[in-house]
DNA sequence: GGGTGATCCTGTACGC
DNA sequence: TGCGTACAGGATCACC
């Protein structure tokens, strides 16, 4: 499932592997998987060269000649492929952009939960989600004053409030979970709840688990893979995701698994307890 | 306007 | 072995 590092090891990957690459036709499979009309997608796109790509959050910004821009979110298992047009087709292609060239572009997803969307570069604003992230999750962007503020407003869990990317741009369930545990909170505490010093040890954790996270390119969960079909490398560092009745890495305690806003949620109830006052509401 | 739950979708795991 | 069911989850939408 890639969340903001996987998504920036794709964005690295595909620019060494397309750019300047000038698209001849393009072949949707799965209609779904673009936002607006397909046919108007197709038409505007023929003929264009993939100039950049750049990278907000969890979208990819494939920045095409005349002004014109793709938004592409991977969601669950979404990914991308730079092959030889004459390789197979796997029933997981959903769209298929062959270039001049004799390459594709082609993306996957097992369970097209993924989208992309065709917008005038500059039109970002005007799309759904994208135009209410919040900070990227580094130093420059990602204020301590700005996160408490964020947290102030919200009654509900600390987890679910991570997860909400107006709070801070890519972080997704695995991180969120691994953040929570670095910094000793109780995933179910209320976010408006959280003392000066743990929103502070959240913010650096925040910012440094996702840099670290970048350099080892990834998580390997489920099926990610990056634009080359390599895994990441960050799995051997993961602390509590998916590592529910293992020793908690730190005090040895048994890591637990509940459900905290409808998701899976890992957590070590000895490291990271709810406040007293919270206690009665779990 | 914030919080919550349903929805999309399919592979995997598990029980029978 | 094969079938049915539960579960996984990011973003969006409807509803309260």
């Amino acid at each position: 499932m890639p969340e903001l590092p996987e998504v920036e090891t794709v964005r690295q990957g595909l620019r060494n592997l397309m750019l300047h690459k000038t698209i001849a036709t393009i072949q949707v499979r799965w209609d779904k998987i673009i936002k607006g009309d397909t046919a108007q997608f197709i038409a505007a796109l023929k003929g264009q060269t993939f100039e950049e790509i750049d990278r907000r959050g969890k979208y990819l910004l494939f920045r095409l000649s005349h002004q014109l821009t793709i938004v592409s979110h991977l969601r669950m298992e979404g990914k991308y492929r730079v092959v030889p047009q004459d390789q197979p087709l796997t029933k997981h292609t959903h769209v298929i952009f062959n270039f001049t060239d004799g390459s594709a572009l082609r993306y996957l997803d097992m369970r097209k939960f993924g989208r992309m969307m065709l917008i005038k570069t500059g039109n970002e604003a005007q799309v759904p989600g994208l135009n209410k992230l919040g900070p990227e999750p580094t130093a420059a962007d990602f204020s301590v004053t700005d996160f408490t503020q964020q947290l102030q407003w919200h009654k509900k869990a600390i987890k679910p409030t991570l997860l909400d990317q107006t709070t801070v741009a890519g972080l997704g369930n695995i991180y969120a979970d691994e953040v929570l545990w670095m910094s000793k909170i109780n995933p179910l505490q209320p976010a408006n709840t959280l003392s000066a010093a743990q929103i502070k040890e959240l913010h650096d954790n925040i910012i440094s688990e996702l840099k670290r996270a970048t350099k080892a390119k990834g998580t390997t969960i489920r099926s990610y893979t990056d634009a080359y079909g390599a895994t990441g490398g960050f799995k051997m560092a993961l602390s509590v995701y998916g590592r529910e009745g293992t020793p908690c890495p730190r005090c040895g305690t048994t890591i637990k698994k509940i459900k905290v806003g409808q998701r899976g949620t890992h957590f070590c109830p000895q490291c990271q307890v709810l406040p007293v006052k919270q206690e009665s509401l779990s």
